[in-house]
DNA sequence: CTACTGACTAATG
DNA sequence: ACATTAGCCAGTA
């Protein structure tokens, strides 16, 4: 049986990823909730190749950014309508999915 | 194979 | 609210 390669889960973390509407943000964990991986492998799939999905639209469980791109989401979820407060995001009202 | 690192999360003080 | 600890998972040396 064909186990599930690197690129396979990649796949699926963008995808899911990409299923983010406007406006909304989603967890590590939720996305890999749905992906069946674990929060870490998400963050890696991003940080490798994440530049052609709106990887901004995913921030920490409790709300925040991860550092290295902490101040660009910060801006980035602004200028799509997300309400950010105090650099941080309100998972209860802009969360995905609900 | 072991050790280290990291765009994580949850629990504890 | 903040710092620390433990758990977890994959990539790299």
């Amino acid at each position: 049986m064909e186990r599930q390669d690197p690129a396979d889960v990649d796949e699926a973390v963008y995808d899911a990823v990409e299923d983010i509407p406007s406006g909304r943000v989603s967890t590590y964990g939720a996305i890999g909730r749905l992906v069946g991986v674990g929060p870490r492998r998400v963050a890696r799939a991003l940080a490798q190749g994440g530049g052609a999905v709106p990887w901004y639209r995913v921030v920490r469980a409790d709300g925040t950014a991860a550092e290295p791109v902490r101040a660009r989401q910060l801006e980035l979820l602004a200028g799509e309508g997300v309400p950010v407060r105090n650099g941080r995001v309100d998972l209860h009202t802009v969360g995905w999915p609900d």
